[in-house]
DNA sequence: ATAATTACTACAAGGATACTAGGATATGGG
DNA sequence: CCCATATCCTAGTATCCTTGTAGTAATTAT
């Protein structure tokens, strides 16, 4: 057995992952002042201009960026990165993390032994926890140490 | 948007669920002690008697339970339920949790911004933590409030 | 023997992810 | 006013993984 199964458990989609990376990299860029065209930033980070825009509005409907058109627009932060957290684009690309199916109310599997669901709620409330205290600016202070940094 | 669309961000798999709450079903019914047929968990957690197979086919591997072929036969627990922990399951069932595709050595992306990728491992870490810390001897007190109990 | 029960392998349906594609709409600069 | 540049919006689709089902062989208590 010394191959690895590709496995998704506990994974966060690739989606999330994209739009963190994204907005941090938008972020270097000065997108916290003007607006960045994607393609920048999908050449930037090598990642497919088309997924990018699905992702951006995502972002934009959850007021994490605005969006300006025609030419020299692009995205830019809908708010401060230090009241962006890691949960809330989370939320924005796929909803509320989900451990389980079950979650009280939800439509749950009513098998005798639910006496195990705070195990679940507990996990959640961990992953959640850890995530919603993280914020893009944690991020780009983590990346330079405190300094101010730009890309250009 | 009042549909919630079925999501499997940060899930853990249903095989991983499964095995947790028939262990401790198996546990209840007295497995720590004699052998008790698939047949049985089966019913009483309302699970499909062939997955089980599967499942307790791969907790055999991680010497977790122990199998005895034939009539009266079943499973049992391969070490006290002090010492089985929920990580220790869900790694038999789905390998390590895999929050990212991207951790150190593995087939990262090389893309610039990959200094987020502690993130990944933190949130990993953390998780770890979580089920590391969580026995099946801990689910039963907590089902029982520390009282001995058994299910018929 | 025989009924019970695990052991092992193969395969299939369904759904979600991770994109690709094409066009509509808006806007600043010439 | 035009046109290049961008966002905006909607469909479609290949691939993979999960979640099982199914059949059969091997083993053992009675």
């Amino acid at each position: 057995m010394t191959f690895e199964k590709k496995l998704r458990n506990m994974k966060i989609t690739t989606k999330s992952r994209y739009a963190i990376r994204s907005i941090f990299a938008l972020v270097l860029m000065g997108g916290d002042k003007q607006p960045i065209a994607l393609t920048q930033i999908a050449e930037h980070e090598d990642i497919s201009r088309k997924y990018l825009e699905q992702i951006f509005m995502k972002l934009k409907k959850s007021k994490i960026v605005e969006g300006s058109r025609g030419a020299q627009g692009g995205y830019m932060l809908g708010k401060p990165a230090k009241s962006i957290s890691l949960k809330e684009v989370i939320y924005a690309m796929d909803g509320p993390v989900k451990i389980a199916d079950c979650h009280q109310e939800e439509t749950c599997d009513n098998f005798s032994s639910c006496g195990i669901n705070w195990l679940w709620s507990g996990l959640k409330e961990t992953v959640d926890n850890y995530l919603d205290n993280i914020t893009i600016d944690d991020l780009k202070r983590q990346a330079f140490g405190g300094k101010d940094a730009d890309i250009s």
